[in-house]
DNA sequence: GAGCGGCGTTAGCCATGACTTACACATGGC
DNA sequence: GCCATGTGTAAGTCATGGCTAACGCCGCTC
């Protein structure tokens, strides 16, 4: 749980995301954001379950309700897999470009 | 194309992320790519459409073979929604921190 | 131009998952 | 204790998409 994989499968679901922004605004009940979005509540349940286990949320009990909040561990594990991606692509340009040079340097 | 919701579906897929890894480490052809990926050839085939789509992939002819290298566009895309989405759950915890300093200053 | 190697595309199959309905459980107020 | 509220879970349906097999197109080489 809350590797890079499962963050990306959680998050290209387009009603996740919108869950997920939602959340970005504040902590919000199941049944609050389920109003605003055109899904049942057990399917925002389900969707709020699979951000938990990517860890992109956190839960915590209030009452009857349930809190959501947006749980930063996941979102790191996003930037931690682009740093490292972003890097590896550069050095390979960097590769390329130095291969056209000498190429370019003896014809 | 090339907006984040085409970005993160691209990438929920564990076939099209190895594809897009082994692109990290420089140009490969299509073949190539298949041959050492447990799918089909005309499924990496596909796949680079789907990459090519989310502007993560960039093709360019070769002779009979089609090379396929990064596109830094699509992880541009990742990093910016990311940023955004940073702030403004950084800014969230910030109101909430303070909301619960209110309180705790007023019991 | 005939043969060949490398890719993209289509059709179809099949597994995954998103969704709803219905049900079961916990908490709070009367 | 009892009902209402809020939520998680199970079963079932249906659509999406990943995969293969088969085909057609385009460059290269002889």
């Amino acid at each position: 749980m809350a590797n890079a994989a499962h963050a990306f499968a959680a998050l290209a679901d387009p009603t996740r995301r919108a869950v997920f922004e939602r959340l970005a605004r504040g902590p919000r009940a199941v049944g609050e954001l389920a109003k605003g979005l055109p899904v049942s509540r057990p399917a925002v349940s389900q969707h709020l379950a699979v951000l938990k286990e990517a860890g992109l949320v956190k839960d915590q009990a209030d009452g009857t309700r349930r809190l959501y909040r947006i749980d930063p561990a996941g979102l790191g594990v996003i930037r931690a897999w682009l740093d490292r991606f972003w890097e590896d692509s550069l050095a390979s340009f960097k590769t390329e470009l130095e291969a056209a040079m000498r190429k370019e340097q003896r014809p």
